[in-house]
DNA sequence: TTATATGCAAAAGCTTTGCATGGGT
DNA sequence: ACCCATGCAAAGCTTTTGCATATAA
């Protein structure tokens, strides 16, 4: 778990939140500091449910009514998986990562490349787009 | 649209269907028709079924049936949408496109970029991968 | 004739929402 | 005090499934 990013998350994602007027109620402030520990690769709503069913705060509804703040204040990342399940995962306001899905295990993994980030820059003069944002997911084995 | 890759997309469903042991009913065959013409960037199954309400034949389950077992059969692709929803596209034996989502309008544009194709393969390598496949989605406005 | 395909309706699973209550500032 | 946050339960949506019937081969 990478320290820094989890702690420049949790500020911003404070700053953020005070700004838009929220408040720290029980429940978003749970999935906030799970998310900046276990939410540096996806995670699903249900699997943020289950893992705050041990402690006292956090239904089901107010999961998803966090995720969706957060998501809207460009905290998070929100992709499907091919389950058709959305997974979330932190908004690293340093840089960003990409998918690697092993398709003889299921899991996910995170990489960066710098040279594909170039790559990916350099199709976006090509096509003419200004680009916003992008996702890349591989799949394959390990070799 | 590309009647080429229309048609070799036809015969190839109507070999692989053949040699499963599927039999040509008239939901599941006009829904490969519907593919083959409209199929060549992302359709949802909603989509699919109210352009089929007009004609005789294909009840929402009938849809979904066949997407489901196309799709098994390697020739569709599916993907999921920003908003959870499955689409799918013919999968194009003879190469690969990617999407551009307009956040002007939501419009998806499909895109081809070699050099991108290229980078991608190279990070493949540079991560000791054996690529299966690959997805990108480009954000952003048109320049 | 026999396994596959289809349609309808019901069920399943993820996610959202209405509403009354609790809690932060 | 005032407004935001929470929880429960109900509703919404897409997608899947059971079952009886129809149909391709």
């Amino acid at each position: 778990m990478d320290d820094g990013l989890r702690d420049r998350w949790l500020q911003e994602a404070q700053r953020r939140m005070a700004r838009a007027g929220m408040r720290a109620g029980a429940a978003r402030t749970t999935v906030v500091a799970l998310l900046a520990r276990d939410g540096q690769c996806l995670v699903s709503a249900q699997e943020i449910t289950s893992r705050l069913a041990g402690g006292a705060a956090g239904s089901a509804a107010s999961v998803y009514r966090a995720l969706e703040d957060l998501h809207t204040l460009g905290l998070l990342h929100r992709v499907y998986d091919d389950d058709g399940i959305a997974r979330f995962e932190i908004a690293d306001p340093a840089g960003r990562h990409h998918h690697f899905v092993d398709e003889q295990t299921g899991a996910i993994e995170p990489f960066v490349d710098p040279r594909l980030e170039e790559a990916i820059a350099a199709t976006g003069r090509r096509l003419g787009i200004e680009l916003t944002g992008h996702e890349v997911t591989l799949r394959g084995r390990r070799r």
